[in-house]
DNA sequence: TAGATTGTTAATCGATTAACAATC
DNA sequence: TAGATTGTTAATCGATTAACAATC
């Protein structure tokens, strides 16, 4: 049986559909189809149903979706279901951001280590959490499991510190440092490249614009 | 003359080339071809080309792309010749620290206030700018133009506080809360679900394991 | 001029949507 | 059983890659 390879607009959409199914669950929906969902979220009941099926049949005909059942099933599938040790390299302001951001711990990211370069921040707690200096953090990971690093540096020490992450057996980065890493394959990379977000609504809004500017052209057709 | 859409896929891409371009200069390279590029990127040439060919003819046959006069263009399509007067609604921990981004600034995007409904905050200053309460917001828009507003608010409050800044023509939404925004047409709404990140990159690591568990599989074939 | 490399058309590949038989 | 809705195949659409003539 190959395992068939699935696509990553596939997989972007997932956790969209696990908060829709959340939000379901608040408002005690027990079941929903396929087509009521996709007024919902805006998207075709062909996509859900296609995207669903790509991990198996949580559906039954002439019913639809128990909601709940689907809403444990997508969260198994994106690994909720463990607990997953997390660090934060980088204590600046961005990091301690995330260090504060409760919603991570309920579904199963767990923060046991922050970590910095600069020494005035030695010993200052977030969360209950001490920010300890970097040139600690190979003996800590050999002492606690760590499966993901949030990097939070800046870029010109980005770099580095993944390198050593990766050296020491960290198996997934959060990288939101504005560079390109290059880990080996089996060390998971995953970009928040806040500022390219940034232009991409800089550019719809000027792109807007020329459009409107153009509006008297319109006219003449 | 029919403004042909481009799609998001290459305007995503755009920041990207720009920062290798930005990097090139830095390295003092004056001319660079699509194949050394595509290199560097780790994409295909002819993507490359096929990208920039929807804004305009910007290189040369045998000679490539003159690397600064291509940034120059890039940086105009991406509307980053122009000044963007930013607010950030939402002073907590994830405001504070956009509010801390120089590198906006460079950019163009000028942080001109920072709002918030907890009165605990009022007045604090943040990069020499106070936290105003949220009441203020209207009249504020009245008299200060404001193209994009950044929301970093929890959920609860998003939606309505997104309403107002729609009301008083805010046109483009930086949208850092967990819910999608319905906002008409004429306003960009650019998200950013951090959450929906992390879970994609925990698919992506479970995923992973579950192949290698596999891997005893692999050796009965 | 010869060599290099673009701009662009054509071919391929993948993702989305539509359709419908299977089935609860 | 009849109606509803899935799972899945087939059709369409769009994006990526390959190829090459145009041209610097």
């Amino acid at each position: 049986m190959e395992a068939k390879e699935i696509s990553k607009a596939v997989i972007k959409r997932l956790p969209r559909y696990y908060r829709y199914l959340g939000e379901l669950i608040e408002e005690n929906v027990e079941r929903i189809s396929s087509g009521d969902l996709s007024k919902k979220m805006h998207v075709t009941a062909s996509q859900i149903r296609q995207d669903l099926n790509n991990f198996g049949g949580f559906g039954q005909q002439g019913y639809g979706y128990n909601v709940h059942y689907l809403y444990m099933e997508i969260g198994k599938i994106l690994g909720l279901d463990t607990i997953h040790p997390m660090i934060i390299v980088g204590a600046g302001n961005l990091g301690q951001a995330l260090a504060n951001y409760s919603d991570f711990e309920k579904r199963g990211f767990r923060l046991v280590g922050i970590f910095d370069v600069n020494p005035v921040l030695e010993g200052i707690s977030v969360r209950g959490i001490g920010i300890q200096m970097i040139n600690t953090l190979p003996e800590f990971l050999k002492e606690n499991p760590v499966e993901i690093a949030i990097l939070t540096l800046p870029k010109h020490k980005a770099k580095e510190m993944a390198n050593v992450l990766i050296k020491n057996g960290v198996k997934a980065i959060w990288n939101f440092a504005h560079i390109d890493l290059d880990a080996p394959e089996d060390v998971i990379v995953e970009n928040v490249h806040l500022s390219e977000s940034l232009m991409t609504l800089s550019y719809n809004l000027s792109q807007y614009r020329k459009e409107h500017v153009e509006e008297k052209k319109e006219t003449e057709n």
